[in-house]
DNA sequence: CCCTGAAGTTAGTACTCAATCACTAACCAA
DNA sequence: TTGGTTAGTGATTGAGTACTAACTTCAGGG
C-alpha cells in the first residue's frame, strides 16, 4: 500500500480512536492496531501525534461540510433545512462517531490555546466557517436560522455524548431530528 | 485544615484542572500542586482520580442549577427567561472554565460508557436533567423554548471552547448572550 | 507526660506512552 | 548484478503517571 493510501487510512482510524478517548485518551498504539500497521510506522507517516489529530479534526468538519453540501444541494429555504436536518439525524443514527470527534476537536483547541499552540485552533476555526457558511447559504443567509440551526446540532451533539436514550424526554423538544433520531436509533 | 475542607478545595482545583486536559490530559499531580498539598494526600481524600472527576463533573452542574435558581427566583416567562440569560453571560464572562469543564464532562462520559463504566454517565445525566427541569420551569413549562435555552447553551459552550473573539461573526445571531458577551468579554 | 488520631509527607513501584534508531524485505531501473 | 528507493518492523528509551506504604508532625485529652 503506498504512503498516501496508508496516511489515509491511519486519518480514519484516527477519527475512530480519538472520538472515543480524545487526544490525551488515545495511544498512537491503538490508532496503529486499528491500522493494522506497527506504531513506529505512524511516525513515519505523520510528524507526530498532533499531526495525526489535526488531519482527523479537518477531516471531520470537512466530512460534515460535505454531508450539508450534498443534503442541500439545489435546494432552498425551509426545503434545505429539512434535508440539512435529515442529513444530521441520519449522522446521528449511522456515525455517532463523527459527532463525537467534533465534541473531541472543540476541547481539545480550548487545550491547545491555553498551551499556547494555535495551529490546531486555527485550523478548526476555520473549519468551523466554513460549515456555518455552507449551512449559512442554503437558509437564505439568515443569521438566525443559521444559528438555530447550529445550536440544536451541537445540542444534540452533547446529548449523544451525555449517551441519553433516542426515546428519552430530553429529545422531545428537537425538531425534526428528535423524531427521526426516534425512528432510526433502535 | 479539616479533611471535608481540604476535599472542598481539591474539587474546586479539580474543576480548574479538567477543564483544561479534561479527564486524561489531567495528572493529579497538577491538582495537588493547585490544591498546595502533596499528590498522594489525595488519594486519602478520594478513593482515586474517578472519584475526583466524578466530584468536579456533578459541582459543575450543581453550580449551573444553582446560577439558574438563583436568576429567575421569583420570575416567569419572559423575564425569567432574560434573566437566565444574562446569569449564563455572566458566567461565559467571568467563568468560562465551567463551560469548558461541561464540555470535559460531556466527552467523558461517552469514553466511560463505550468502556463499560456507567456510574459518570447516570450522574451527569441526572444532573443535565435536574438542570433542565430548573430551566423549564420557569419558562412556563414549555418544552420548546427550553430546547432553545439549552441549544443556545450548548453552542456558546462549543464557541468559547474554539476560541471565537467575542466580537467574531458567528456570536451575532446568538441574543441576547452575544451581545452582552461582547459588552463584558473584552 | 504520654497517648491517640488526624493531617500530611517522602520514597518508591509498576506501568504506559510517544518518539527514535537500526534494521529487513520487496521492488525497480541501469 | 548492483545501487537506490519505499514500505515496514522490533527493540528500546526516557519521561510521566496513578497509586501504595511507611513515616512524621502535632494538637488535645486524661
Amino acid at each position: 500500500m503506498s504512503a498516501e493510501e496508508r496516511r489515509e487510512s491511519v486519518i480514519r482510524a484516527a477519527m475512530s480512536e480519538f472520538s472515543r478517548g480524545g487526544y490525551y485518551g488515545t495511544s498512537t498504539e491503538a490508532i496503529a492496531k486499528r491500522v493494522g500497521v506497527s506504531q513506529p510506522y505512524l511516525f513515519r507517516l505523520f510528524p507526530g501525534k498532533k499531526a495525526i489529530f489535526l488531519a482527523a479534526a479537518e477531516r471531520c468538519l470537512e466530512d460534515s461540510v460535505r454531508t450539508f453540501e450534498k443534503a442541500s444541494e439545489g435546494l432552498h429555504g425551509e426545503a434545505a433545512l429539512h434535508a440539512m436536518a435529515d442529513a444530521y439525524t441520519k449522522v446521528i443514527a449511522e456515525e455517532p462517531e463523527r459527532l463525537l470527534m467534533q465534541m473531541q476537536m472543540y476541547v481539545a483547541v480550548a487545550a491547545a490555546e491555553q498551551a499556547g499552540d494555535h495551529e490546531l485552533g486555527e485550523a478548526v476555526r476555520a473549519g468551523w466557517m466554513r460549515l456555518w457558511d455552507t449551512v449559512h447559504l442554503p437558509l437564505g443567509a439568515d443569521i438566525d436560522q443559521t444559528t438555530d440551526f447550529m445550536a440544536y446540532g451541537m445540542l444534540i451533539n452533547c446529548l449523544v455524548a451525555m449517551g441519553f436514550a433516542p426515546r428519552h424526554r430530553v429529545w422531545e423538544g428537537l425538531y425534526p431530528a428528535a423524531r427521526s433520531k426516534g425512528r432510526l436509533e433502535h
